[in-house]
RNA sequence: GGUACCUUAGCUCAGAUGGUAGAGCAACGGACUGAAAAUCCGUGUGUCCCUGGUUCGAUUCCUGGAGGUACCA
C-alpha cells in the first residue's frame, strides 16, 4: 500500500499554476513535474510562460526544455518519461507536483492510453499529402473503408483525426478502433486534481498584460531568432504565429500583440471547456495556495489510512 | 454656414418598391487516445440613431432633430 501523493494543479494559460505549485512545492520541500506541451521545447522560453530562471533555481522542475523543436516530442513519450520520472521521485517525496495547461499530458497520467503499435512518420506523412490532394471527404471516405467503427465516432471534418486512424490501420493493418480499449490504468500514487479557476474577466486581464510584459521580456527577438524554423510544428504555436506574421511584414507590433492577446484569451477558453469536462477536480482560486496545502495536510493526517493505492480524492 | 451621402449585432457592412432583419470577423458553447498552445464542430447575442406624421402595420416612406463623412464656402 502506497500513500504517494500526486498533487495535479491544471487551470488555463495565465491563471497562476506556476506560482501556486511552487509554493506548495516550498512547503512540502519537493519537485515540480511540467505537463505543457511546449514548455518541453529548449528554443522556446519566454513565448510559452516558463519559469524564471530564480524560479527554476528554487524548486528542481522537470519535463522542461528537455527536447528540441527539430524533433517529434508525442505525448506517448511524455507518458513515458514522466511515470519512470515519478517512480525516481516518489523514492524520495511522500509528494510531487504536476502541473501545466495540456490537458492530454495530464491525462495521459492520470489514466493512460491504450497501447497503440507506433506509427512511421513516413506513413503519416503519406496520408497528410493524400489529404492536402484529395481533400477531406477522399480520407474520411478511406477510412470509412478500412474502420467502420472508428468512422461512425470521429469528427468527420477533422482531418488530423482521421488521419492518424489512417496511419494506424495501414501501418498495422489491423483497424485504429481495435486499439481503443478505453481502459483507466490504476497508478501507483494517489491523485489529488486540483484546477485553478479565474472569474473570466479577470483571467482576460491577466492574459492581456502577461502577453505585453513577454514582449517587454525580449519575446519579438526570441521569434526573430526561430523565424527560420517558423514551418516546425512545434512553432505552430500561440504567439510565435502571430510574431511570425509581423516579421513576414502583414501585421505591425501592435496589431501582432493584440492578436496574441485574443489567440491566448481562446486558448485559454479552451482549456477551461476542457477541465469543466473532466469531472471531479477540486476548484481553487490562485490566491489561496493555502487551501490546498489544509487539504494536503488533511490526506497525509488521517486520509492515507482511508484510501488505497490508485485511488482519487 | 450650404450641398450630398451616411447612421442596422461588439466591429466592418448587407438588406427588404412597408409585414420587427443577415453575412464575415469577434464573442459564446462543444468535441477531441501519439502535432493537444494543435485540429475540428455548433450558436445570432439587435430600441435597425431620436422624434413626430402617413398607414391595419414603419427599421424601411415623409417632417423635424442629433451625430458622422465628403465637397463647397
Amino acid at each position: 500500500m502506497s500513500n504517494k501523493l500526486l498533487v495535479v494543479i491544471g487551470g488555463p494559460t495565465g491563471v497562476g499554476k506556476t506560482d501556486v505549485a511552487i509554493r506548495v512545492a516550498r512547503h512540502y520541500h519537493t519537485e515540480i513535474i511540467s505537463a505543457d506541451s511546449r514548455q518541453v521545447y529548449k528554443e522556446l522560453n519566454i513565448g510559452v510562460g516558463r519559469p524564471s530562471p530564480d524560479q527554476l533555481a528554487m524548486i528542481p522542475h522537470h519535463m522542461i526544455g528537455h527536447v528540441s523543436i527539430f524533433e517529434d516530442y508525442t505525448v506517448a513519450e511524455y507518458t513515458d518519461q514522466v511515470l519512470s520520472l515519478l517512480d525516481q521521485l516518489f523514492l524520495k517525496h511522500d509528494i510531487v507536483i504536476l502541473t501545466g495547461g495540456t490537458g492530454l499530458y495530464i491525462k495521459s497520467i492520470l489514466e493512460g492510453f491504450d497501447d497503440i503499435p507506433e506509427v512511421d512518420q513516413d506513413i503519416t506523412d503519406k496520408w497528410t499529402s493524400f489529404w492536402n490532394e484529395n481533400g477531406i471527404e477522399a480520407i474520411a471516405g478511406e477510412l470509412k473503408k478500412r474502420d467502420p467503427v472508428y468512422f461512425e465516432k470521429v469528427d468527420p471534418a477533422n482531418p488530423r483525426r482521421i488521419i492518424r486512424a489512417l496511419a494506424v490501420c495501414d501501418s498495422t493493418g489491423n483497424p485504429f478502433s481495435s486499439y481503443l480499449k478505453g481502459e483507466k490504468q490504476v497508478r501507483p500514487f494517489t491523485i489529488l486534481p486540483i484546477v485553478l479557476e479565474l472569474p473570466r474577466e479577470e483571467l482576460y486581464a491577466r492574459i492581456d498584460q502577461r502577453v505585453s510584459s513577454m514582449i517587454t521580456q525580449g519575446w519579438e527577438q526570441e521569434a526573430r531568432n526561430l523565424y527560420p524554423h517558423k514551418h516546425l510544428k512545434a512553432l505552430d504555436t500561440v504567439g510565435y504565429k502571430e510574431l511570425f506574421s509581423y516579421l513576414d511584414g502583414h501585421l505591425n507590433l501592435e496589431e501582432a500583440i493584440s492578436a496574441i492577446q485574443q489567440s491566448t484569451r481562446r486558448y485559454a477558453k479552451r482549456q477551461m471547456t476542457w477541465w469543466r469536462n473532466q469531472g471531479h477536480w477540486l476548484s481553487f482560486n490562485p490566491n489561496d495556495a493555502l487551501s490546498i496545502i489544509n487539504i494536503i495536510d488533511d490526506y497525509f493526517e488521517q486520509g492515507a489510512r482511508s484510501k488505497g493505492q490508485g485511488e482519487n480524492f
